[in-house]
Parts: C-alpha cells; structure tokens; sequence
DNA sequence: CTCATAACTTGACCTGGATCAATGTTGTAT
DNA sequence: ATACAACATTGATCCAGGTCAAGTTATGAG
C-alpha cells in the first residue's frame, strides 16, 4: 500500500486479516464531527483484524509504504483452531496491545503536550533502535515515520501545538532538527526526562 | 476488600491472579508527582492479572466492596496449558478489553469535559441495565459506582470539572440528581447524542 | 447528638492548548 | 525552471478546563 492509502475502513465489512510486513500502518477512530484520534500504531510482525469479527471497528491507514501479508478470514480461523501455539502467541501479543494502549491513555488523559511529544519520540527512538539507529557521540539519530498531522491524532493534540513543541524541544536543545522528519538527540536521558515517564523500562511500543 | 482498599500495588510483586466476583474495581496508573490516570474498570467476571508475570504495571483498588475470586499463580499457568478453551476465552476477553481501552483513547485524547461525562453515564447506565436497572417512565434510574475522585482520574479530568458537569448536565435537563451517588436520565436518546458516541451499538464496557 | 473528616459543590481567576490566519518549505508534475 | 499542492512553522487571540479558595453536605465514630 501507498503512503496516505487506507487498507480498511471503519464501519466495513473487513476484507482481510493479515500482519504488517513492513512499513507503518496506523489504527484510528473517529467522532461524527471528524475529530481523529489514532489508537494503535502498527509496526512490522503486528496483526491486523481480529479472529471472528466480521465488522472492521478502526480505520487502517499505511502511514508510509506499507507491506501487509493477507490470510483469507475463514482459512485463518480454522488455522488458530488447529494450532493452540498460535493462539498462545496471538494471546501475548494482544496483552502487549493492551499495555501499550494502557500506557497511552496515561499520557492521552495526563501529560502535558511537551511531555507527550516527548514521550512519542522516546518511542520512535526505541523503534528506531532496532533497526536504522546510528550512534554518535553520545546521542542518537532516528527518523520521524509520520506527518504532523498523524502525530496530532496520534498524541489528542493539533498540528499547531505539534508544531510549536518540537520547537520548543528543539530550542531547549533537547533535540536537535536536521530537517522536519529527522532528529538527533544529544542527550536521551534528558528526553526521558521530559517525557516524565517514571517506569522507563516497560514500554512495549 | 473493603472500598477504597488497594487490592494491588503497582511495580510490586504480583501476588495473585484472579477474578472478580462482585463490586468494582479499578486498574490505574500514575506519573512520578502524583498525576493518576485510570486504565480500566474492572467489573464482575473480569481477570485480574496476566498469566506469566510477576510484576503488577498497574494499581488496583476496590472502588467498592469487591469479592475476589484468587488462584495460586503456578496453578493458574498449569492449568491454561491444559485447557485450550479457557485460553480461547481469555483471549476473547482481552480483545474486549483492548477494543474498550481504545474506544477509551479516543474518549481521552479528544472529546470534551460535557461529552465525556456523558459517556461515561451511558456506560454506567448499561452497566446498569443488567442488575440495579428500573425502568419507570421512559426514563431509567442507575446508581455511579465511583467517587468524583475516581471518576476525575477515569476521564482525565479534575473533581472539581467533573462536578461542574454534572451540574450542567443537571441544569440543562438531560439527567436528574437524586442524590451525589444516584441519577435519573428522562430521555436516554439525548443522553447519547451529549456523548457523541456514533457507534453507539459497539461498545464493550 | 456532636464533632470530625471525607466527599462534594461553587465561585473567581488563570493558563495551556485550540483556533484563526498568514507565511514558509518541500516535493512533484509539467 | 515553474507552478501547484501538500506539509510545516509561526503569530495573535480566545476559551475550556485547571487552579486556588471557600463553603456545603454526607458519613461515621464516640
């Protein structure tokens, strides 16, 4: 899929069940009135659909050229029958969703928009850890996969306030901005801090 | 356990799996000063703990008088492994919950104070439906199970917002106080509508 | 019944982030 | 190169909800 492509729409007969291969796709919801809110990011190995549900309840969008491994549904549901390990593994990864979801909601109903820009690029620097992360010096370097507005939906905020917090990171010389989509943090501990994200170790993006 | 009682501490170790039996509980999460966020209520039939870890993320606490249902932690794992449907339940369970802790999300990251008050009576109000529900007129009556504290730290809010709302929601009619703890809604419809809740059928509380 | 404490309400004021409005930047097709 | 469209930044202003500060019920113990 396409940048900006949606693979499924809320509200519709869902056509498949898959996993991410590659890319990032985004789950999101949204109010009558348009307002957006993202409510899962879905990276490499994640899971689309779920096991016995007919109706899609999220939009899934690919935020950057996305590679989705399709199942047809009723092949998949006899397939998890079958296989108790699977649904083992489909069980833990579920729970780590819930975590993940769980941790969100502390930083969507209590941080202030600093520390959840903060927070986000802890997070895209973990992501970025595995696999395009370059040390040097001290600091780290690691790209942003998504646009400011995906960002806004993504943290409860607007593109304005995503805008001006970056930077203002950028002038606290909490970050460093080598252009809008890429960023090097000279001290990540300093990040930490301003992401006021006490249990450091737990966060399973 | 007693109301108000902390039934697990968080970043400590787990000492029980287990369900509950009656009352309510709540799951929550806190930031180093003392910023409090709830990640979930957990009602009758709901577990409490993940098979296969020994340290609690979360707070628990007895909203009310909760009846817990325990198992020794070994025990429980054994007995998953044996039992292939329980673990399909379980997961079942857990894809709800995930489903509820974003539709959560969205609630937290962009609805306002009125609107979220409202959601959260309709999920009360539904709670409500299957037990302590009385029907009189075209209206329904249902008992909040939380304190304006609790429900401040549910909705990412503070007490003092939460009891304005209330008291809006009173003024302009769409519920009625009998008391702090006890509420009447005349017309349900426009109850939902102040929650903006357009999928109003998929909710899982 | 009386007092103490926790739970709740209400008001006055302030502020973080939203909104409205340009302006700048980057990428892409012609 | 040029022009257009999407993406991003920045400023000015506004307001929903937070903060601070009294009060006002409940609830419960002695």
């Amino acid at each position: 899929y396409q940048a900006g492509e949606t693979i499924v729409w809320a509200g519709e007969e869902m056509p498949l069940i898959g996993s991410v291969v590659y890319g990032v796709a985004t789950l999101s919801r949204s109010l009558a009135d348009g307002r957006r809110q993202m409510v899962g990011l879905l990276l490499p190995s994640d899971f689309i659909g779920r096991p016995g549900r007919k109706v899609a309840p999220y939009d899934v969008v690919a935020a950057n050229e996305v590679m989705v491994c399709h199942f047809r549904v009723n092949k998949f549901n006899t397939l998890i029958d079958g296989t108790p390990a699977l649904e083992r593994r489909l069980l833990d990864m579920t729970m780590d969703e819930l975590d993940s979801a769980r941790e969100w909601m502390l930083l969507l109903g209590r941080k202030t928009a600093r520390e959840k820009i903060a927070s986000m690029l802890v997070i895209f620097a973990r992501r970025g850890t595995e696999m395009t992360q370059e040390k040097l010096g001290d600091g780290l370097r690691f790209g942003v996969p998504l646009t400011r507005e995906a960002m806004a939906d993504y943290l409860g905020l607007t593109i304005e306030t995503v805008s001006r917090q970056f930077s203002a990171l950028k002038k606290s010389g909490v970050i460093i901005m080598e252009d809008a989509r890429h960023i090097r943090v000279p001290d990540y501990v300093r990040l930490l801090n301003e992401a006021s994200d006490d249990s450091d170790g737990g966060f399973i993006a």
